[in-house]
RNA sequence: GGAGGAGUACCCAAGUUCGGCUGAAGGGAUCGGUCUUGAAAACCGACAGGGGCUUCACGGCCCGCGGGGGUUCGAAUCCCUCCUCCUCCGCCA
């Protein structure tokens, strides 16, 4: 959410801005007359209740003193009663800014490249060299089900498309790398670890933007107000909701795992074979809380732990500087981590990090005070993936796949695999 | 699921019977001061906070007693509704 007196202040230049982004913004313009029209209702209201609470003290006295106050009873009546329609008439302008206001996407920041789609997405940095196979490598799909610890099909049948059973050693190796990423990011990167709830209620999915504009995209608890969570973002986020910190609480880092539930909705026909879109995944999610000069060093940093990630495991990848066109809703700036999947011959997002500035704060009222006495000020809320397991699981899968059908442990890993060096 | 009880400012807590001189007594904590070599104790003083509207500013006003609605000239106090917590019963991993 914007704030809106800057709004106000620079309507053109913040309009502009978000041309940027390529998205329909005819809605913007209604913002001037709502606005206008909140505060004139404001004024005329407040007026009258200032008046009312005068009378209402005089009749007081009056009655006390047994005297006559029928008259300025009557007239207060009258008064309530234009006070009853004008806060009506405010209700609904008030309800009507809060939706467009909760509509409008965050500001690009000024180090983002401008650009349409994926397309001018800029590179920032690529690790690793690309395997060469002297043998035909198979999609991740085919190698995890030759080695038979996937079961896409039954899982159809007891759920439903795009959810899978893990077995065997599969079921391992996808708990074997969240205890590896949760390990590495709370013993080497101090962050703490949290598991939080898995279904959060409307309010957290509000403010950390998932809603209102996004709700199809979210499954929701039938005769409840719950969400199942699409991130862990959303539960530890909304940790510190409405709240005000201390400012050395700052920053604070959290790691929490969390299944995550997305409908897909609108993605019909892609990635329908294999792990990468699923609706449950799993996922190692980091999240910052940090002082607004710090949090462009924040996501540098996060992304590093969560390239760090990737790096131990030996897989390839790059970070793409997400462009304006491809920034989501929420984010200011965004780098996605990509993986090398070579049955693809291209990479695929496994982490999205972002800093939402105070985009998020705002909504959810996540704020901190630099002196004891001082103005509260909003916090930048920053997170990352770190990373995403099923994702991570397929490029192991395809990365470390042999001439035999079988896939070796990154090294790292085997550790947590009972010291397995090789699935087959 | 059933039966009770409770939510007041940073914390504890009065006020709710019978609506108005209570936007909130009294503690504690915190901060400042006196005293002291220093500290503690004691004493004195300060101490809602947050948001909104308006103003160049000083300031003024409005809203805040879990959330939302209602009754009333006027609500912490009455009514409705939702949420959260506690106790007991039932069920349950």
């Amino acid at each position: 959410m914007l704030d809106m007196k800057y709004l106000r202040q620079n309507f053109e230049e913040v309009k502009q801005k978000l041309q940027k982004r390529g998205e329909d913004l005819s809605e913007l313009d209604t913002f001037g007359d709502l606005d206008s029209r909140r505060r004139e209702l404001i004024q005329e209201t407040e007026d009258l209740k200032a008046r009312r609470n005068d009378v209402s003290k005089e009749i007081s006295l009056l009655k006390k003193e047994k005297q006559d106050a029928d008259s300025k009873i009557t007239e207060m009546r009258e008064v309530g009663d234009r006070i009853k329609e004008l806060d009506t008439e405010l209700k609904t302008v008030e309800e009507r800014l809060d939706i467009l206001l909760l509509s409008i996407p965050n500001i690009p920041h000024e180090s983002v490249p401008v650009g349409e789609d994926e397309e001018d997405n800029v590179e920032a940095r690529a690790w690793g060299d690309l395997p060469k196979f002297d043998f035909e490598a198979k999609p991740h799909w085919d190698v995890a089900t030759d080695l038979n610890i996937v079961d896409f099909e039954r899982a159809a049948k007891v759920t439903g498309s795009r959810f899978v059973f893990y077995r065997g050693l599969g079921a391992r190796l996808e708990r074997a790398l969240l205890n590896f990423m949760m390990d590495l990011h709370s013993d080497e990167h101090g962050y703490q670890e949290m598991l939080p709830p898995q279904m959060v209620n409307r309010t957290s999915m509000t403010g950390t933007g998932q809603l209102p504009k996004f709700e199809e995209d979210a499954f929701k608890v039938e005769d409840w107000d719950y969400f199942l969570v699409p991130t862990a973002e959303v539960p530890v986020t909304n940790y510190h909701r409405d709240e005000i910190l201390k400012i050395d609480e700052l920053p604070q880092k959290f790691v929490a795992f969390s299944t995550n539930f997305r409908s897909e909705a609108g993605s019909a026909g892609r990635d329908t074979r294999g792990l990468i879109r699923q609706h449950q995944f799993n996922k190692v999610e980091l999240v910052q809380f940090a002082k607004p000069e710090d949090s462009y060093d924040v996501l540098e940093e996060l992304t590093g732990h969560a390239e760090k990630v990737l790096q131990l495991l030996k897989l390839p990848y790059r970070v793409m500087s997400m462009c304006t066109g491809d920034l989501g809703f929420t984010a200011a700036k965004k780098y996605d981590i990509e993986v090398w999947i070579p049955s693809n011959d291209t990479y695929r997002e496994i982490s999205s990090c972002s800093n939402f500035e105070d985009f998020q704060a705002r909504r959810a009222g996540i704020r901190f005070r630099r002196e004891e006495k001082g103005k509260p000020e909003y916090v930048h809320t920053l997170n990352g993936s770190g990373l995403a397991i099923g994702r991570t699981v397929a490029a192991i899968l395809e990365n470390y796949q042999q001439a035999d059908g079988s896939v070796a442990v990154p090294e790292v890993l085997q550790p947590y695999m009972g010291g397995k060096e090789v699935i087959k």
